[in-house]
RNA sequence: GCGCCCGUAGCUCAGUCGGAUAGAGCAACGGCCUUCUAAGCCGUAGGCCAUAGGUUCGAAUCCUAUCGGGCGCGCCA
């Protein structure tokens, strides 16, 4: 059930029978106030304004035309033409009756599913994952989850960076270990960070060093033996990192997901080739390059888009256009999304300008690049730690962990043991990831450990909290799975209640629209929220409640704890029965 | 220099394809546990939506300029 759209769609006829274009926008909204009912149409208001007739009016009869019958109680034009309708109770507990005994919570099956190609997490192999890679990897997991339950078919890419620059580095500085006499196994594959924070150094600093390094990169890319077996040891130790956090984190991402840059490889020289006869890429200084009319400068200067190295390497960009030329016609995507930070929007940008003009991708193909904000410190000045390094993912976890395991001891003294690490390790996974996830910002975020541990206010726990009263009742009220009765409500906080709860579906509509799992955050925290109200006022198993209110409010919290775990899931927070 | 993103309560943020009196959480203050889990609930206080113009019935939202912050601009990803 989406009552936004049943209403657009009512409104719509509505403009059709007054002569009004179909495509009239109807601009139904959730009511901004109680006494402007549940949901107000405003679309009048500015069709009046293209008609240049009396907004009032043509609201008046844009509401004679409108049939609500059955569906709202009262429907009332207010201020300039506003038209506010206030839904009908006994809807509502139909509704939501209908709702309750489906699998999918009232949320109705899509019925044109998508291929949707999902690029997230992309870490760099040799590199521990460190709290800036915490975005992409749970907003994408959180997105991905999201479209599979509407129905799309996902395929998750995750882009590892593992064939650049860096990756001829690190070959270069283990080259020179074992010509040293090191053996393979004493060089510490498994401290990645010292290892590349060397080589790194030595790139910086050291004469020639650098040199040997993009001679690596193309040997490499070219397919030499010897350097795909150096190049394997970083892999297999960089995947099992990864895979252990994903695990933790409870993200979706497994070994089949992995599709690094190298796998693009043997297409490279191919798009080359293709550039070239399309005539889009010219020689210049050395290197190959697309030159964008579309982003010059305001003198006209054309904004310039390398795709091969002088001395022949590839780059991200040749492979991002391999990646879209993949995803587009082998995979046949109709919609790609990149979630990675703000500072590569013009890289995404002239990679889609680049492949739309060779053909990459195809017209049926959208390419969203999902940005976010750099990460800055509590001082709003880029993230560092007091070493001048980041923090590493890992190292967090474990902190969220540990912190919450002190306040599940302190507050819930009748859990067990296990059941405390269970619930201390919800809880703190829970608490970083809707710290990172509730927030909508495309601007740069502050790096908090006390935000991201917080369990008051609006955070997982506070949502975990919420279903673990619902399901305490549950249990009370000793009643089995297939619990059915007449709701009624009666209350202001059951109808509430009641509205929220029908609005999931158009929650996640926004959600797939717009990448924004946010917005689930913010509707799981006011439903959250709208319940804690409705158990604090209205009584279930208390003495003196009459058994049909009992029941209704009953139907009630089993709906609202299966949306709150449906939600959560989505969100790839886990829930508990009790803490 | 040019370009992109951003500026909302003391703090962290919602709200931005124009809608009514700008919302939450934290912190502060005051209430609520012999009764379904107080990680909670109810209430009070807190704002020139960076600034100045413009567009119109109506602007936090759109346009222009200024100030402040971040990032990006030919061989890193």
């Amino acid at each position: 059930m989406n009552i936004k759209h049943l209403l657009t769609e009512k409104t719509q006829a509505a403009f059709i029978a007054l002569g009004l274009p179909a495509d009239t926008n109807a601009a139904v909204t959730v009511s901004t106030k109680p006494e402007f009912g549940d949901y107000q149409i405003n679309g009048a208001m500015a069709a009046a304004k293209l008609l240049k007739t009396n907004p009032r009016q043509l609201a008046e009869q844009l509401l004679a035309h409108l049939s609500l019958e059955g569906i709202a109680e009262k429907t009332e034009i207010a201020g300039p033409g506003f038209i506010n309708v206030t839904l009908a109770k006994s809807w509502l507990a139909a509704e939501l009756e209908t709702a309750a005994i489906d699998t999918r919570l009232g949320v109705s099956t899509n019925v044109t599913p998508q291929t949707v190609v999902v690029d997230y997490s992309a870490p760099n192999l040799a590199k521990e994952m460190h709290v800036g890679h915490l975005r992409s990897t749970i907003i994408g997991d959180a997105v991905v989850r999201t479209l599979e339950f509407w129905g799309d078919k996902v395929i998750r890419q995750n882009h590892m960076g593992d064939w650049g620059t860096q990756f001829g580095m690190l070959i270069a500085h283990l080259e020179d270990k074992l010509a040293a006499g090191v053996d393979l196994e004493q060089v510490a594959l498994a401290d990645l960070e010292d290892f590349y924070r060397e080589a790194k150094k030595r790139f910086d600093d050291e004469a020639g060093f650098a040199d040997k390094s993009r001679d690596y990169v193309v040997q490499l890319q070219s397919g030499d033996a010897h350097c795909k077996k150096l190049w394997q040891l970083f892999i297999d130790t960089s995947v099992k990192h990864s895979e252990e956090l994903y695990k933790k984190l409870n993200v979706t991402l497994t070994n089949a997901d992995i599709k690094p840059e190298s796998a693009y490889n043997d297409m490279l020289q191919g798009i080359i080739d293709d550039l070239k006869t399309k005539a889009l890429a010219e020689e210049s200084m050395g290197a190959l390059v697309v030159f964008l009319q579309e982003l010059a400068d305001k003198d006209g200067n054309p904004s310039p888009f390398i795709v091969q190295k002088t001395g022949g390497g590839f780059l991200y960009s040749t492979t991002d256009l391999a990646a879209c030329q993949y995803r587009s016609h082998t995979l046949n995507a109709d919609r790609i999304i990149i979630f990675t930070d703000a500072r590569q929007a013009l890289h995404f940008k002239q990679v889609e300008l680049v492949a739309r003009k060779a053909g990459y991708l195809r017209d049926a193909t959208s390419y969203d690049h999902c940005p976010f904000g750099t990460m800055m410190g509590e001082d709003g000045k880029p993230f560092k730690t007091r070493t001048g390094g980041t923090v590493k993912l890992a190292e967090l976890l474990e902190e969220a962990v540990v912190r919450a395991k002190a306040v599940v001891k302190e507050k819930a003294s009748d859990l067990t043991d296990t059941e405390v690490e269970e619930v201390a390790r919800k809880v703190g996974i829970g608490a970083v990831k809707f710290a990172d996830l509730s927030k909508n910002r495309t601007s740069d975020y502050i790096f908090s450990w006390n935000a991201m541990l917080s369990f008051e206010g609006a955070t997982a726990p506070y949502l975990q909290y919420a279903y673990t009263r619902v399901r305490s009742i549950l249990r009370r009220a000793d009643i089995n799975d297939n619990f059915v009765a007449k709701v009624l409500l009666v209350d202001e906080q059951e109808k509430q209640l009641a509205v929220k709860l029908l609005r999931f579906e158009e929650t996640l509509a926004q959600v797939i629209k717009d990448a924004q799992p946010n917005l689930l955050c913010n509707y799981l925290y006011e439903l959250a929220s709208l319940y804690m109200t409705f158990y604090e006022a209205c009584p279930i198993l208390k003495e003196g409640v009459e058994p049909a209110q009992r029941d209704s409010r009953l139907m009630l919290s089993i709906f609202a704890a299966r949306m709150l775990k449906q939600g959560l899931e989505l969100l790839g927070i886990e829930t508990m029965e009790r803490m």
